[in-house]
DNA sequence: AATTTACGATACATATTGTATCAAGTCAAG
DNA sequence: CTTGACTTGATACAATATGTATCGTAAATT
């Protein structure tokens, strides 16, 4: 994946002409063009604006991941700050149940994982 | 935040010169040099060198986000994967509790939206 | 005090980018 | 079928940005 196809890609999905996404990032319908075929590259503030527009990641954006949404909505965010976790043993008191199923250690372990990575604790 | 903040900061905490750090990127000191200072810009390629080593997110080099993990860990994804979710209407199924104490409606939406935001079905 | 190490700043050759412009393809209206 | 509006790709060249060598400086080392 390159940063062309997913803009072309993201452009398309919103059904925007270059034309207008360029006016939209404050650029020319030719460098967006050339952006799209990869032959330019946009700089950091253009990468930013892209990223602002359709809201998805710079990492999503220059084909470093395959998920778009790397910037996770800031409720979601605040969701995950609401739990409280302290040490390993959290494990015995968590208690997750989906669709009437509880979930397993394994399943609840990668939530707590997750919470811990939003937390940023996991450097 | 600025991408040559990042930079400087990220190269400190690991202890390294620039010469060594520039050396491991396969540019000049003077370029990151330029870079610590927002003199000049990285181009994406050298970006994504500098996320890889330091396994941070680009959009956390270049100050979009505060979180440095930005690229969740495999199988905190996995878990997110396992749930299957439809429509609005999962609301009514879903029965989270944690610490024993069931969550409100809000904060089991709060975390519908996260395994959506996972999924990318937000778009 | 001399040397070394690390880093910032500058200058200039080189490389990259922005944009105007032309070309080609598509499509609907006449 | 033909015309004209739309949309996008390609090219050329001026404008801009970048890479690197080099010098200056400060702090640490001997």
């Amino acid at each position: 994946m390159n940063i062309g196809s997913r803009l072309a890609f993201l452009r398309d999905q919103r059904g925007l002409t270059q034309e207008e996404l360029a006016a939209s990032l404050g650029i020319s319908r030719a460098a967006l063009s050339h952006y799209e075929k990869n032959r330019r590259e946009p700089d950091t503030e253009t990468l930013g604006k892209v990223a602002d527009l359709f809201q998805v990641s710079i990492d999503y954006l220059v084909g470093r991941t395959e998920q778009s949404n790397t910037v996770l909505d800031p409720e979601v965010r605040q969701f995950a700050d609401r739990l409280e976790l302290s040490d390993d043993q959290v494990l015995e008191h968590f208690t997750l149940t989906v669709d009437g199923r509880k979930l397993t250690p394994e399943e609840a372990r990668r939530f707590i994982a997750f919470v811990r990575a939003e937390r940023d604790m996991k450097i």
